[in-house]
RNA sequence: AGUCCCGUAGCUCAGGUGGUUAGAGCGCUACACUGAUAAUGUAGAGGUCCCCAGUUCAAGUCUGGGCGGGACUACCA
C-alpha cells in the first residue's frame, strides 16, 4: 500500500495558511518562482507611505496584483515584484512636527534641519514591520528585501537626472500661478492645508456691485451701446477691483439691458445683467414706472436683451487708472464656463492675479493682469489712494488700528459710490478659507513656481492613453481622459523641507542658470566653483572618481548651501523648493533602479520597463498613474504601463466610507486572523468587481466565501475517503482511459471552465475567474458529478468504471487548485499538494493544459437538460407528496426536436435513477393526450411586421392545434390578421411547446415538459417499502456499531405487505446492506428486534447481527 | 461646481449587440436524503429593475432630465 491521501478532520483556513506560509518560508517558493523562463512580465509596485498603517483597503489592492502576478507567473513568466517606500511629503512633516511638539517657525531655530530631517526619516519607516506583517499574513509576494525608497541618494539621483531631461527639453520652466497664499505667514499653502478641518469660516465681508462703464458706439446683436451703458459684476473682495482686466460672462446665459437709476446718484443709467437675476436688483412693482428722484426704489425698465456670446468682446473702461497691464488687450467682456447665475450678477469681475478661474480665463483670451498687492498683503505704491494699506483689516497689526478704521473693502465702496460706479453696497456673510497657522485669511496670490510644460506634451499623452488597458475602461476614458483634456501644466514647487530639492541653481537676478542632472555633474561644479572662490568645500566629493552614497545627503540643507558659479562668474544659488513628492513617485520606473547610472540595460532593452500591469485604487488617478503617465512620455516617449486595474474603495457594510473617527474601519490583521487570507481575498475579488466599490460585510465574507472553500473541502475529503479504503495513492493528475459517459461530462464541463477562466484571468478580470470557479465547484463537480456518482466510489469491484470516476474525480479537483491559485494561495497550495503528494508549491506548477478535445456541446447540453427533467420531476413529486423512495413507473416527455431527443435519450440512465422512476418515454409525434402551444418569436418576427407585431403575436397565440401539427409537418402556415390580410409563417418563427398533459401531472420550463404518471402497482409500494426497510436497516447498522464492510444476517418481520415487500425485494434488500441471509416473517415471530416504522403507517420489526 | 462610478428579491450580486415567464447565492419557510453526515440535495415564498419623459412594434438594457449613495478634482464673483 502506498502513500494516503491526506485526511483532514476539519477545514480551518487560518490553521492551513500557517503552515502553507511555513513550507513557502523554507522552500523558498518566491524565490523559486523568479526562474521562469518564458520572458519578462512586468509589474510595479505603487510605493505606500510607510508612516501610517496599512488598512483593509491595502489588502484589496495587493490581492489584484498578487493574483494577476501569480497567475503571470503561472503562465512561465518571470515576474519581479520590487517594493517601494514613499517617504517624503506633508504627512510625514506634519506627523514629525506633532510628536516633536513644533511649528514649522521652529525649524532652522529651536530645531535644526538636519535633525528634523533625521526625525523624519526615522518616523517615516516606523511601519514598515506592520507592513511586512500584513504582506506575508494575506500572502503578497513582492520582494521587501532591496526596496526602492525615495529618500534614498541614488532614488533621487535619478529623480534629477529626470528633472533635467525635462529641462533640456525645455519641459521646465518657472512662472506664475494663483496659489492660496497667507500673507501673515509669508507661503504658500496646499490643497491639503487648506482642507483641514476649521480651514474655511464663514466671515462678514463688504461686497459690492461694481458699475462697468462700456465704451459708447459698439454693436451688440444689432444695438448700439450709448454714453452710459455699464456692465454689472458683483464682488466680495472689492479690493480686487483696482486689479481688474476683464469681465467674464457665460455664453449661454442671457442677458437684459435696463434703463434705470443709480440709486446713490441717481444719474440715468443702462445696466447689462443676467435676467435670471433682475429680481434680486430690482423691484417688480417697479417695472415700467416713469422715473422720478424721490422714488425709494428706483424704477426701471427692459429695453434689451443678448446671449452672453453676444456680449462677449465688449470693451469697457478700467474702474480705476492706478495702472494697466504691460502686456495682452486687456478690458474686454469674455466668455467663460464657470460663470454661473447662482449669485451676483451673472457677470464675473476677473482679477487674475487674485483668483485660479479669473487666471485661466484671463490667459486664454490673451489678457493681462495686474498685481497691485504685495507680498505682504498690502496696496502696492501705484494705488495712490490706498498704497500701503493691507487689503484685509485682520492684516492690519493692531497697533497701528486707529480709532474708526475703515476697510479698504469699504473705503473703496464709498469712493466708487460718489463716482457713479456702485450699484448696490451690501455686507455678505460667506465662508472662506484661512491659514491655519496664523488664523487669518488667506489670499489667491500669483507665486512664483517651477512647472512640467504638460500641455506641450498633451496631445501625446492623450494619443499614448488610448493604447492603455484600463480596467474599468470608463476611468481610462472618463475621469483619467478628461483629465488629460483639461490638463494645466504641472506646478512641481513645494516651500517644504522633507523632500527632493529642485536641482536649479540661479544666478541672483535670474539670468543664468542650470538645472543639475547627477550627483556628479552637481560635484564638478562645487569644484569650479571652488576655484572661483564661492565654495571652500565640497560635501559631494568623489572618491576615485566614483560617487560614495554611503556617504551624502542630497536633502536640505546640505544642497542649501551650495553656491555654484555661472558661465560669467557670478553666483548661483539654489531655488529653494523642494518638488512635489507625486513627481517621486510618478519616476520610479527609473529611479527604483537607479537609472540611467545603473541597469542602464534593464530599462532600454525594455525588460523592465513599460510595467506590463500595475494596479492601485482609483483615487490615484490624478496621482500616480498620472505622474507615471507623464514622465514616462516625457522621458521614453512611451506608456509607463499597459494595462492598468484601478480598484474601488472599501466600505463599511452600509456603503460609508471607512474611517477611525466612526470607529467602522476594519482591522486587516483581524480580518485574516479570523477569516484566513484565502477567504478574505476571495471575497473581495468575487463579491464585485474590483473597480466598483465594496461594502465590507463580515458576515458575507463567512458565508459567501467560506462555503465555496468547505464545499470544495468535502469534494477532496471525499476522494480522500474512499481512494484510501481502497489505497489509491496521491499523484500526479492522469486522464482516465476509459472514461464513462459521465466522466466525459465532467471534463467537458472542466474543459469548458479552463477555456473560460482562462479567457478571464487573460482579461484581468479576476472576478469573472474567481466566480466561474465557484459556479462550477458547487454546480457541477459537487452537487452533480460526486453526488450522482457516489455509488462508483464505494462499490466493492475494483473495475474501470471505479477508476474512471476517481481519475475523473482526481483530475478536476487538481486543476481547480491549480486555477484557484493566483487568488487564493494557500488552500489551493495544501489542496494540490494533498492531491498529487507533490512536495512542490502549487505556485510553481504550470499552468494547466486546455482540454479542448474533451469539450463537448451536445453532452453538456443533455446535462443540463438531465438537470431541467430532474427538478421538474422532484417539483411534482414534492406537490403530490410522494416521496423520493417510492419508486414511480413512467415519465413522458414530449420531445420537440431531434436534438432534444437524441440529448434526454442520452442521459435517460441519470434521470431514472435521480428520481426513481422506472422507464423514460420519449413521444415525438403528438398525440391527442398532448397540448401543443405555439408563441411567436419576437427577434425573428418584430423587424418584419413592427407595428403589427402584437397582433401576430395574438394571432399565434390562437392557433389551433391542427394549424400546429400542419405547421409541424409542412414547415409553413397561413395566419389571417384582423384586418383581412394573410401572412405566411415558418417553423422557425415560431416556438413551439407542448402544455398540457390530461391525466397526467405535469410541469413545464420553457421548452421542456415532463409529465409523471402517479399511478402505484402493488410492486412498486411494496418496492416503496423495501427501500424504506433498507433506509431503516442501514441506521440500525450505524448504529450497533458495525462498519461499512461488515456482513450481516437479516431477519424482517411484519405486516403481509411488508413481507410481500422483502419477499419480491430479497436480492436489492441483500446486496445494498451486505446481508448474506435475509428470512422474513410475521410480527409475532419477532425476537429481541428493533421496530422501526415506515411510510404509509407500516411498521417492521428488523433483528440483524454480523456473521463471524 | 465639474468629472466618473453605482442604484435589479430582505442581503450580496449576474443580466453581449433592445425581443415577451428578469436570474444566482445567502437568508427565510417547508421537505427530502442518511455509505460525503458538524456533510448533501429539492421545492416554495419573495421584484414599481430608483423616478420622470423620450426613441421603438418592443426598454432592466438606448437617449435626455431628475433623485439617492460613493469617489476624485476644484472652490469661485
Amino acid at each position: 500500500m502506498g502513500v494516503r491521501f491526506k485526511e483532514h478532520s476539519g477545514l480551518h483556513l487560518p490553521k492551513v495558511q500557517a503552515e502553507i506560509q511555513e513550507s513557502w518560508a523554507q522552500e523558498q517558493t518566491f524565490q523559486k518562482s523568479l526562474n521562469k523562463t518564458r520572458g519578462d512580465f512586468t509589474f510595479f509596485e505603487g510605493p505606500p507611505s510607510a508612516n501610517g498603517m496599512p488598512g483593509i483597503h491595502h489588502v484589496m489592492a495587493r490581492a489584484i496584483k498578487d493574483a494577476v502576478c501569480r497567475y503571470k507567473t503561472m503562465q512561465g513568466f518571470r515576474v519581479l515584484r520590487k517594493a517601494g517606500w514613499d517617504t517624503h511629503g506633508l504627512p510625514v512633516e506634519l506627523q514629525v512636527e506633532k510628536e516633536l511638539n513644533l511649528t514649522k517657525e521652529d525649524i532652522g531655530k529651536t530645531i535644526s534641519i538636519e535633525d528634523y530631517n533625521a526625525a523624519c526619516r526615522k518616523a517615516v519607516m516606523r511601519f514598515t514591520g506592520e507592513w511586512q506583517k500584513l504582506t506575508d499574513a494575506m500572502g503578497y509576494w513582492v520582494d521587501m528585501q532591496d526596496p526602492y525608497i525615495t529618500y534614498d541618494p541614488k532614488y533621487m539621483e535619478s529623480v534629477w537626472w529626470i528633472l533635467q531631461q525635462f529641462y533640456k527639453k525645455g519641459l521646465l520652466y518657472k512662472g506664475y500661478t494663483i496659489q492660496p497664499y497667507s500673507p501673515a505667514a509669508g507661503t504658500g499653502l496646499s490643497s491639503h492645508e487648506l482642507n483641514q478641518p476649521g480651514a474655511y469660516r464663514n466671515v462678514k465681508d463688504t461686497t459690492l456691485v461694481a458699475q462697468f462703464k462700456l465704451m459708447p458706439g459698439q454693436s451688440i446683436d444689432g444695438m448700439e451701446t450709448g454714453e452710459s451703458d455699464f456692465c454689472l459684476a458683483w464682488t466680495t473682495t472689492p479690493w480686487t477691483l483696482p486689479s481688474n482686466t476683464a469681465l467674464a460672462v457665460g455664453p449661454n446665459i442671457q442677458y437684459v439691458l435696463v434703463e434705470t437709476q443709480n440709486p446713490y446718484t441717481r444719474e440715468a443709467i443702462r445696466v447689462w445683467l443676467a435676467e435670471e437675476r433682475l429680481a434680486n436688483y430690482f423691484a417688480a412693482e417697479m417695472e415700467n414706472q416713469e422715473p422720478a428722484v424721490d422714488q425709494k426704489k428706483p424704477a426701471w425698465k427692459r429695453i434689451g436683451q443678448a446671449k452672453g456670446s453676444a456680449l462677449a468682446g465688449l470693451r469697457y473702461e478700467p474702474l480705476f487708472n492706478y495702472a494697466r497691464p504691460e502686456q495682452g488687450d486687456a478690458y474686454r467682456v469674455i466668455p467663460g464656463d464657470f460663470v454661473t447665475t447662482a449669485d451676483g450678477t451673472g457677470m464675473v469681475h476677473i482679477a487674475p492675479s487674485f483668483g485660479s478661474d479669473d487666471f485661466k480665463v484671463a490667459a486664454q483670451h490673451g489678457i493681462g493682469s495686474l498685481t497691485l498687492v504685495d507680498e505682504q498683503g498690502r496696496f502696492t505704491p501705484e494705488v495712490t489712494d490706498f498704497a500701503g494699506e493691507y487689503v484685509k483689516e485682520s492684516y492690519v497689526p493692531t497697533d497701528l488700528k486707529k480709532d474708526g478704521y475703515e476697510s479698504v473693502d469699504v473705503r473703496i465702496a464709498v469712493l466708487l459710490k460718489q463716482r457713479n460706479r456702485a450699484f448696490k453696497i451690501e455686507k455678505y456673510e460667506h465662508s472662506y478659507p484661512h491659514c491655519w497657522r496664523t488664523d487669518k485669511p488667506i489670499l489667491y496670490f500669483p507665486l512664483d513656481s517651477w512647472f512640467v510644460r504638460t500641455t506641450a506634451l498633451k496631445s501625446r499623452l492623450l494619443d499614448l492613453n488610448k493604447s492603455i488597458r484600463w480596467k474599468p475602461e470608463s476611468t481610462g476614458t472618463g475621469r483619467f481622459g478628461n483629465w488629460l483634456e483639461n490638463l494645466i501644466d504641472w506646478n512641481l514647487s513645494r516651500s517644504r523641507f522633507w523632500g527632493i530639492p529642485l536641482p536649479i541653481w540661479r544666478s541672483d537676478d535670474g539670468s543664468e542658470e542650470i538645472c543639475i542632472g547627477s550627483v556628479e555633474e552637481l560635484s564638478q561644479e562645487i569644484e569650479r566653483s571652488m576655484q572661483a572662490g564661492w565654495m571652500t568645500e565640497n560635501p559631494y566629493a568623489l572618491h576615485n572618481g566614483k560617487v560614495d552614497y554611503s556617504k551624502i545627503d542630497l536633502h536640505r540643507p546640505v544642497v542649501d548651501q551650495i553656491v555654484l558659479v555661472s558661465p560669467s562668474g557670478k553666483p548661483m544659488r539654489r531655488e529653494s523648493d523642494l518638488i512635489d513628492v507625486w513627481f517621486d513617485s510618478g519616476s520610479m520606473p527609473f529611479a527604483q533602479w537607479h537609472y540611467p547610472f545603473e541597469n542602464k540595460e534593464k530599462i532600454d532593452s525594455g525588460q523592465a520597463f513599460p510595467a506590463d500591469f500595475i494596479a492601485e485604487g482609483v483615487d490615484q488617478t490624478r496621482g500616480w498613474f498620472f505622474t507615471l503617465h507623464v514622465i514616462a512620455a516625457g522621458i521614453m516617449d512611451s506608456v509607463a504601463y499597459k494595462t492598468v486595474i484601478s480598484n474601488g474603495l472599501v466600505q463599511d457594510k452600509n456603503g460609508m466610507k471607512m474611517s477611525k473617527r466612526l470607529g467602522n474601519a476594519v482591522d486587516p490583521f483581524q480580518a485574516i486572523e479570523q477569516h484566513g487570507a484565502d477567504a478574505l481575498r476571495w471575497y473581495m475579488l468575487t463579491n464585485a468587481s474590483p473597480w466598483d466599490d465594496l461594502k465590507f460585510n463580515p458576515a458575507s465574507l463567512d458565508e459567501g466565501a467560506r462555503r465555496f472553500f468547505s464545499t470544495l473541502h468535502n469534494t477532496y475529503s471525499f476522494l480522500a475517503l474512499y481512494s484510501n479504503v481502497d489505497g489509491l495513492s496521491p499523484r500526479l493528475p492522469h486522464l482516465p482511459e476509459q472514461p464513462s459517459e459521465f466522466d466525459r461530462w465532467m471534463l467537458s464541463r472542466l474543459g469548458s471552465l479552463h477555456r473560460d477562466v482562462t479567457a478571464a484571468y487573460e482579461d484581468f478580470d479576476l472576478t469573472q475567474a474567481g466566480r466561474l470557479l465557484q459556479a462550477f465547484t458547487d454546480t457541477d463537480l459537487s452537487n452533480w458529478y460526486v453526488r450522482l456518482s457516489r455509488r462508483r466510489f464505494w462499490k466493492e469491484a475494483d473495475d474501470q468504471d471505479k477508476q474512471s470516476a476517481f481519475y475523473t474525480l482526481h483530475y478536476t479537483l487538481c486543476y481547480v487548485s491549480l486555477m484557484m491559485a493566483p487568488v487564493a494561495p494557500f488552500y489551493s497550495d495544501r489542496l494540490y499538494r494533498d492531491l498529487t503528494g507533490s512536495s512542490s508549491s502549487v505556485h510553481l506548477a504550470n499552468w494547466p493544459q486546455e482540454l479542448s478535445r474533451f469539450l463537448n456541446p451536445d453532452l453538456e447540453y443533455a446535462m443540463e437538460l438531465a438537470q431541467t427533467t430532474c427538478s421538474l420531476i422532484l417539483s411534482i413529486r414534492k406537490s403530490e407528496k410522494i416521496r423520493v423512495r417510492q419508486p414511480l413507473q413512467r415519465v413522458l416527455i414530449p420531445v420537440l426536436d431531434q436534438r432534444q431527443s437524441a440529448a434526454l435519450d442520452r442521459v435517460s440512465d441519470i434521470i431514472k435513477a435521480e428520481v426513481n422512476v422506472k422507464s423514460l418515454e420519449l413521444h415525438s409525434q403528438p398525440g391527442d393526450w398532448m397540448v401543443l402551444k405555439a408563441k411567436a418569436d419576437f427577434k425573428k418576427l418584430g423587424p418584419r411586421f413592427g407595428k403589427d407585431m402584437k397582433e401576430v403575436a395574438l394571432a399565434v397565440e390562437n392557433l389551433s392545434q391542427a394549424d400546429i401539427q400542419k405547421l409541424n409537418s409542412s414547415g409553413r402556415c397561413n395566419l389571417t390578421v384582423s384586418d383581412g390580410r394573410t401572412i405566411e409563417l415558418l417553423r422557425e418563427d415560431l416556438e413551439i411547446r407542448s402544455q398540457d398533459v390530461p391525466g397526467w401531472q405535469v410541469a413545464t420550463n420553457g421548452p421542456l415538459t415532463v409529465a409523471l404518471d402517479l399511478q402505484l402497482s402493488p410492486e412498486l409500494l411494496a418496492e416503496g417499502t423495501a427501500r424504506d426497510l433498507v433506509n431503516r436497516i442501514q441506521n440500525l447498522r450505524k448504529d450497533s456499531g458495525l462498519d461499512v464492510g461488515d456482513r450481516i444476517r437479516l431477519a424482517i418481520y411484519g405486516s403481509e405487505h411488508v413481507q410481500h415487500a422483502v419477499q419480491a425485494n430479497n436480492h436489492y434488500i441483500c446486496t445494498e446492506v451486505l446481508a448474506l441471509t435475509l428470512t422474513t416473517g410475521p410480527e409475532n415471530e419477532a425476537v429481541s428486534a428493533t421496530e422501526v416504522e415506515l411510510e404509509g403507517d407500516l411498521r417492521a420489526f428488523i433483528y440483524l447481527e454480523k456473521t463471524v
